[in-house]
DNA sequence: GCCAATTTTGCAACTTTGTTGCAAATGATA
DNA sequence: TATCATTTGCAACAAAGTTGCAAAATTGGC
């Protein structure tokens, strides 16, 4: 049962079990693609505070439990993780595709970021790749 | 001399030549890397009007003449473009590198971003691969 | 279940960021 | 220089994000 897996989550994080918590982890597992604090903010019918939504989205990211996908559009989505995070440290590899049409953002996590050869002396720790363009869905 | 490629520019981008489009420009010339749209407000030295400042960045935009990088904390730097880009078509295909110890966000313009093979019905129109590290001023 | 200690939440007040309408100022053109 | 179109600054606003603090909820031991 989902609820139960959303307990044993927050628990396994070292977090304490609230009602905006599930109620937000929830809606990560439910939504299929990712997510901006506004969507969030929507989707829990206003039961809880901007400001608490805001503290959860944080916690989540410190706890990696979500990441986030940078875009265009100047606003942050944020997505659910997969096994391989933990507490300060993310290890979110795949690509994300934004459809220009349905808005929707997925996470690819079959697609891996290839490496890239950088000038002497660069350092990378962490690629984004972002894709836009239209989905599966959205194709004529 | 500088003065004269910028009023180049914004005549070739049919720009009627203002003092703040072409303090703007030059702001831009002068920054080695990519600049927030608040870099450029305090660049300015607080002679222009926010609003002029969004205008005149969207206007640039509009024309080819900048490009956006998407960042992960949720704050929109702009870049020049290279020749390629013109009105209405942006051609900025290579990737971008963030320093996580200055902060400077640095156009890497021979590196181009990789193809990617996506999943069946998806259609990529756009990529934007953005590489956080350390850059080589800040190498240890 | 109850209690004390700790953590989380909601609220208020605030700052920052971004948008819009409109009149005044400026730039292009002849 | 005069005219017309474009651009700018201002005011007023909306949206997004932050902080301090008291009230409420959660945890863990009894
Ligand atoms: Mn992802
Ligand atoms: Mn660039
Ligand atoms: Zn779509
Ligand atoms: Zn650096």
């Amino acid at each position: 049962m989902v609820e139960e897996q959303i307990i044993q989550l927050l628990r396994k994080s070292q977090l304490s079990v609230t009602d905006s918590r599930r109620k937000i982890l929830e809606i990560f597992i439910q939504a299929g693609s990712a997510l901006a604090h506004h969507d969030v903010e929507e989707k829990t019918s206003e039961r809880y505070d901007r400001v608490t939504v805001y503290r959860t989205l944080q916690t989540f990211m410190e706890k990696g439990i979500i990441h986030t996908i940078p875009t265009t559009d100047n606003s942050i989505k944020y997505a659910l993780c997969k096994e391989d995070c933990a507490e300060g440290h993310h290890h979110d590899n795949h690509i994300h595709f934004v459809c220009e049409i349905c808005g929707a953002i997925t996470c690819m996590d079959e697609i891996h970021v290839p490496t890239i050869n950088l000038p002497e002396g660069y350092h990378a720790n962490q690629i984004n790749m972002v894709v836009n363009g239209i989905c599966k869905n959205c194709k004529a």
